[in-house]
DNA sequence: GTTTGTGCAAATATTTTGCACTTGA
DNA sequence: TCAAGTGCAAAATATTTGCACAAAC
C-alpha cells in the first residue's frame, strides 16, 4: 500500500520527496529552493540540492505545488492548499505569505481580457509588503 | 540644446542609451535584454550586453521602464507608456501587450496588505490570454 | 530485476561588477 | 574639465544535466 498522503502518479515516493514536501508543509509561505535545501539539512536530513530542485520540478509539473518568481528571479514554490484559485500576500521580510482571494479581482481580470478580445483568461496577481513584525524592526510600526 | 525625447534626470544621453530606449520603443511587448541587444546589433548599433542592461536597470530605476518576470525567470522589458502604474494583458501566441488599470484592483490591493497588518503594499498584476487573431488559428474557444 | 530517483560535479544562462578608457554636459 | 557612461572579461547566482550508484515497486 502507500501510505504515503503525497502519492502522486507517476512520481516514486522516497525519502527525500517526502523530506521536501514536508519542509514545504510546514512553510508558511514561499520558500527558495535553497532555503528549503538548507532547512532540510538542519533537520539532519541529507537530501541534495539536485533532488530538491528536480522534486520541486515535479510537484510543479503535478500541480502540488504554486511556483512563483521573486522580484530578482528566484523561483518560490509554495505547497498549494486547495486547487482553487488564489492570490498571495508576501512579506519581503520574512517571507510569510498569506492566501487571499478576490472574486472583484478575478472577474475584473476576465472582463478586462475578454472587453479586448482576448480569450482563455488567466491572471497572476502577487501582493508584496512588509509585515509588521519586520516593519518594526526597521523602526517603523503598523498599529 | 537636449532634443532627445528620453533626458531623464540623472541619467546622461548618450548614443547607446538612446539607442536602447530606440530599440524598446520599436518593440510591440516585452522583450529580453539579450533580445535588445540582438536587434540593436542587427541594427547596426554597437552597444555592449553591459550597457544594455545597466541602461534598462536605470531606466528600471526612473520608472520609465516596466520589468516583469518571465516563467523560465528571465527579465521582460518594456518602455511604459505613461509614468503611472498599470498592469498588462498579454497574448500567449503573439506576445501583443495592452496596457490596462485597475483601480479597483490597486485600491484592493493595499487594502488587503493593509487588513493584514503589511505596509509598504506592492503588487504584481498581469494577465494572459489568447487574443482573438491567435485563437482563430487555433480554432478553439472557451466557455 | 528493472525502472526511477539521487547526488556529485560540471555545465548553462543570466545578470552583475572591477577596472581602464571614453564621452557628454 | 571631470563625473558619468562604456565595454570587456571575469565573477556571482540560480538552475540544469551527465553519469554512476542506490532505492522503490
Amino acid at each position: 500500500m502507500t501510505p504515503s498522503p503525497f502519492a502522486v502518479p507517476g512520481i516514486r515516493t522516497t525519502r527525500q520527496r517526502s523530506a521536501v514536501v514536508e519542509a514545504l508543509s510546514h512553510a508558511d509561505g514561499f520558500r527558495t529552493a535553497q532555503q528549503l535545501h538548507e532547512r532540510l539539512r538542519a533537520d539532519g536530513v541529507t537530501v541534495g540540492l539536485t533532488t530538491v530542485y528536480r522534486t520541486l520540478q515535479a510537484l510543479v509539473d503535478a500541480e502540488q505545488v504554486d511556483m512563483v518568481r521573486a522580484d530578482d528571479g528566484e523561483a518560490l514554490y509554495r505547497l498549494c492548499a486547495g486547487q482553487h484559485h488564489h492570490h498571495h500576500l508576501v512579506c519581503r521580510g520574512c517571507g510569510r505569505t498569506v492566501e487571499v482571494e478576490g472574486p472583484a479581482v478575478e472577474e475584473w481580470a476576465r472582463e478586462v481580457g475578454v472587453r479586448h478580445g482576448y480569450r482563455d483568461i488567466d491572471h497572476v496577481v502577487e501582493i508584496f509588503g512588509t509585515c509588521s513584525t519586520c516593519a518594526g524592526n526597521s523602526g517603523q510600526e503598523g498599529s
